[in-house]
DNA sequence: CACACTTATTGTCACACTGTCAATAACCTT
DNA sequence: AAGGTTATTGACAGTGTGACAATAAGTGTG
């Protein structure tokens, strides 16, 4: 926009600093929040579990960035799942290589399948979060960082937005939704106090009529509900998380 | 930690790019929010306002990067301050010299001073925030974009967290607690609810006895508050905002 | 000093929202 | 048709909230 010509920056004026994606993909499989992990090949940290990412290119949008890793890493457009940016990450040693600042997203992705380990030599997987929350598994970098972190952007914005809904097909029952959360907050709700709070909610509306939800169809069959407009709307919670791992009941 | 030697990546094989900080520095004065901007002394955009900012150093910590700025742009130390990372900028267009991704953070600061324009050839003010969001004021590069994102974080974060306090001296009547939120919120609050909320609250706690807080003494004098322990405590909120802009009383 | 005025603080009250738990509905299996 | 399972709707007590009234404790004035 402005007129003027510019002078041009010597780059060898700075100090040379790469700038990565790294993403925490989440997905619920078996009742239990997971993310993406790929294994590293190559030094530092070779062999161990980290978060997928990559290099921003050139001439690359950050979005865009962490877009195309979401799609290379488990072939999801960016259509089909929730992907946010959580923060920056520049610890001056956080890669021993050289001076990297990481621009961390997080992205809620509908029943993801898990990696089949026959396609690259990079071997990938959906580990459950718990793995990493409890340091059963160490993360390559200061990923184990990033991941708490996102985790907590998730289970937070699940509090206030609709965006649990985007681990669900665009079709869902209340009680698919509703296991989402007892799978994303570990913990267990109240059928009931979850239904009325759903139906109150502005957020969803009932689908006219849709396919009966596949599985094993036992009890009541339950109406298929979808989101309504964007989920940024806020909304009384769908439920009050209490601690990371209360129990409600059981 | 990693042991055997690493291949040290030659800073050539990637595109030259520049990270910078730029704040955000909030303050209460004249019951009115206000951000501080400088002037901008050279193209592009010359002569715009634009949120303080600069180079992150070499071995520079991003939240080190930052409370630097805050000190060399306002005196305030880390200490007396909040201070938030907001979400990074990288557009590959936002600055028409060169790749240039920017780590957003904001700042709350208790009472800052209008800086005196003798000082430094660059100016810079205390500018009320509702310049900019009516668009009176247009600033440089994506820093519309940028502060308006931190204001939607400094507001929501207000709701949830005792961090409207960090506007206020140590010790501070509930009083001018009320003000901040209904200079942030540009609302008005109830002052019988108002007190409720924050004495149930368990972010503050009545300090045991205090100098008075000077002023204009008129009516009934208060007594002084101060924040218990962190501030990330949640709680109930002290206040709901209802829109942007909606009145309760008057 | 009593009075008017201002801000702080405490109470009241109707109403909305929440969690607990019971009752009904609608389907599947035997 | 009976029993089992999940969905959905209700009933109820307890709690939090907004609106607003009442009281407290100063300041400044005639």
């Amino acid at each position: 926009m402005p007129g003027p010509p510019l002078p041009a920056y010597n780059p060898r004026d700075y100090p040379p600093v790469a700038v990565t994606v790294d993403m925490a993909v989440f997905t619920i499989h078996d009742d239990t929040l997971r993310v993406l992990l790929v294994e590293r090949g190559e030094e530092p940290f070779k062999g161990a579990w980290a978060l997928p990412g990559g290099f921003v290119r050139p001439d690359e949008d950050l979005n865009a960035a962490a877009a195309r890793e979401l799609r290379e890493e488990t072939g999801v457009t960016e259509e089909d799942a929730y992907l946010e940016q959580l923060r920056s990450y520049g610890s001056p040693q956080r890669d021993p290589r050289m001076r990297v600042i990481t621009v961390a997203y997080w992205a809620a992705c509908p029943n993801l399948a898990p990696p089949t380990g026959g396609g690259d030599a990079a071997r990938a997987d959906l580990v459950p979060v718990s793995k990493v929350e409890d340091l059963s598994i160490d993360l390559a970098f200061d990923h184990t960082e990033i991941l708490g972190d996102a985790l907590e952007r998730l289970r937070s914005k699940m509090e206030y937005t609709a965006v649990g809904a985007r681990f669900c097909r665009p079709r869902f029952t209340i009680s698919e939704l509703r296991r989402v959360y007892e799978a994303a907050w570990n913990t267990t709700l109240d059928p009931g106090n979850f239904q009325r709070n759903v139906r109150r909610s502005s957020s969803f509306k009932k689908a006219r009529s849709g396919d009966p939800p596949r599985g094993h169809r036992v009890g009541r069959p339950a109406s298929l509900w979808s989101i309504r407009g964007e989920l940024s709307s806020p909304g009384r919670p769908l439920a009050t998380r209490r601690g990371p791992r209360a129990k409600n009941r059981g």
